[in-house]
DNA sequence: CCTTGCCTTGACGCCGGTGTCAGGGCATAC
DNA sequence: GTATGCCCTGACACCGGCGTCAAGGCAAGG
C-alpha cells in the first residue's frame, strides 16, 4: 500500500503520514523506486495515533502506545509505558478542567453581575 | 508614569504593555523625549487587561471592556458589548469542558483496561 | 513523446502572547 | 566626557500539527 491509499483510508493526507514518520511513529519498508511502502496493520497504527491526538496527546507521547500495539498487545495502551503517559495526561485533564471551571464560573458572576447592573439602571430611569 | 513603572505595578513587561498598545487596548500620551506617559487609572485598565486574558480571551476580544472601563463604569463587563463577548466566551468554554470530560472519561477507561490486563497476566502466570 | 498523476525531499506559514536581541537616543550622576 | 539605566522601534523565536508550494522523479496510457 502506497502513502496515498494509507491516508485516505485513515481519512488523514500523505504530509500528516511523513510527519509521524519523522517523528518515529511509524517506519513503512521502501520500494526500489524510494516509494514509502504500507502493510495493512499499519493503518490500525495510524487510527490509533490519530485518535491519541484527538484526545490532546502530543506526537512525542504517542511512541509507547505504538509500541505496544506492535509488540502485538490488542490495544496500546496495555503497557507500563503507556500507562505511565495516561497517568500524566489524566493528570494535565484534570487541571486543566479546574482551571476551565474557574473561568467558567467567574463568567458566569461577570454576566450575572452585568444583568443586575443593567436591572438597576432601569429602576433609576423608570 | 513611564512604561518600566506601570509595568512593574502591573507586574508585566514594558514589551507586553506595548503589544498591548499595538492591538488599540491603550493608548499613552508622548512626551517630548517620545516616550510613553501613563496616567494613573491605566493600571486599572492593565489589569483588566491582564484578568481577561487569564481567562482566556485573546486580546482582540477586550477592546469592548477597556472601552467600558474607560466610559466610566465601574467595570469592564457591564457593557453590552462585553456582555455579546461574555456569553461567546462561556459557549466556547462549556464546548471545551464538554470535550475536556469525554476525553478525561476516556483515559480512565483506558487506565482500568490496563490495570484488568495486568491482573489477568497475574492469574495466568501464578 | 507527452500528459497525467502519483511519489520524493525540503522548506516556509499559521496562531498568539511574550521573550529577547539589535541598534540607537535620552537623562542623570560622576 | 562617560558610565549607567531607562526609553525607542523593528524583528526573529517559540510551540505543534499540519497545509501548502517548489522542484523534480517514476509509471502508465494516449
Amino acid at each position: 500500500m502506497l502513502i496515498g491509499e494509507l491516508a485516505e483510508r485513515a481519512g488523514t493526507s500523505p504530509r500528516t503520514l511523513r510527519y509521524y514518520e519523522e517523528h518515529g511513529l511509524i517506519r513503512p519498508r521502501r520500494d526500489a523506486n524510494g516509494y514509502r511502502q504500507y502493510d495493512d496493520g499499519e493503518l490500525r497504527v495510524v487510527n490509533e495515533i490519530r485518535a491519541l491526538l484527538a484526545d490532546g496527546f502530543g506526537v512525542d507521547d504517542i511512541k509507547p502506545f505504538v509500541d505496544c500495539l506492535r509488540a502485538g498487545n490488542t490495544a496500546g495502551h496495555v503497557c507500563p509505558d503507556s500507562v505511565a503517559v495516561l497517568r500524566r495526561r489524566l493528570a494535565e485533564v484534570d487541571g486543566y478542567l479546574e482551571q476551565l471551571t474557574g473561568v467558567r464560573q467567574r463568567l458566569r458572576e461577570q454576566l450575572s453581575q452585568a444583568i443586575e447592573h443593567r436591572e438597576a439602571r432601569c429602576l433609576l430611569n423608570p
